[in-house]
DNA sequence: TTAAAAAATGAGAATTATTCTCATTTATTC
DNA sequence: GAATAAATGAGAATAATTCTCATTTTTTAA
């Protein structure tokens, strides 16, 4: 079956054309994209108001992560089963967001910080972000 | 000279009645609050269009701190000189956003773990955020 | 396989947060 | 203290997201 409808009857929603569109498109790349852009890549494919609701669909099923850059812009991208827990960097020259992976031993030192402050505030903690901000010092691929 | 005129002049931004009353409801707790509440506190004292251009200002002159909750409400909370890097942990049982400083050691590895980065991708990292998400085990104290 | 029930969609209206406009007021400069 | 520059208030404009509801599509289960 192919990955989108497989990824719908895994999670138990129902497949439906704009879902399907969604997902396709979002797996076409794994880069971050804005819900903007996305909006104009299937504009008159799917309706504006369902592909909020799809988007709010594939958050709720968890497949689905969703952020802001540091100018607001809503950005989304699929959570791949094969990939670890990542983080983004964000260019403030051109806009770019870049998945980055953490050395193995620092993701390790912030395991044990985040048990810490669990005990320390008496929290249950289930998610965490870091997201770093800069400037590419040669030129990203965007900026020019 | 109060502190509020202190930071205005110090900075070298006019010294005006709505600056003036912003930064003082700011200044009365250290808690982030968010522009929603803000707008309620000081209703009929500061216009709404003035409220977001002085928060603005505030921000330029790097006094203020903006963040988006996970509800993608925006959160605000002043830069206090004598406090070091800190981060936020939201309860997403009452929305509490409590301010954390995270151990001294792990801040090391974060920074050495940074300059990791900026060499691998060629960036110059100028700020970064951690978020920490969960909810409280005993019952925070909004949460009841 | 098909009829009935449930869920999802499209189109655009409604809502909400934020920015903009512009005439008036306030602050700064010299 | 007069002239100039900057900031404000009020509400209109904009933009992102959610909502409404009649219609269409999907699922269920006989």
């Amino acid at each position: 079956m192919k990955d989108s409808k497989k990824i719908l009857s895994e999670n138990k929603v129902s497949i439906t054309n704009p879902r399907i569109i969604v997902l396709e498109s979002l797996l076409e790349n794994r880069n971050p994209i804005t819900v903007d852009e996305l909006q104009s890549k299937l504009k008159n494919k799917v309706a504006k108001s369902t592909l909020y609701r799809v988007l709010n669909d594939l958050k709720n099923i968890k497949v689905l992560n969703e952020f802001t850059t540091p100018e607001n812009a809503t950005v989304v991208e699929l959570i791949f089963e094969d990939e670890t827990h990542h983080h983004h960097l964000f260019c403030s020259d051109c806009g770019e967001i870049i998945d980055i992976q953490m050395a193995a031993n620092f993701e390790k030192t912030l395991s044990k910080e985040i048990k810490r402050i669990e005990k320390k505030f008496n929290f249950t903690i289930e998610d965490h972000r870091l997201e770093l901000f800069g400037t590419c010092t040669d030129l990203c691929k965007n900026c020019n």
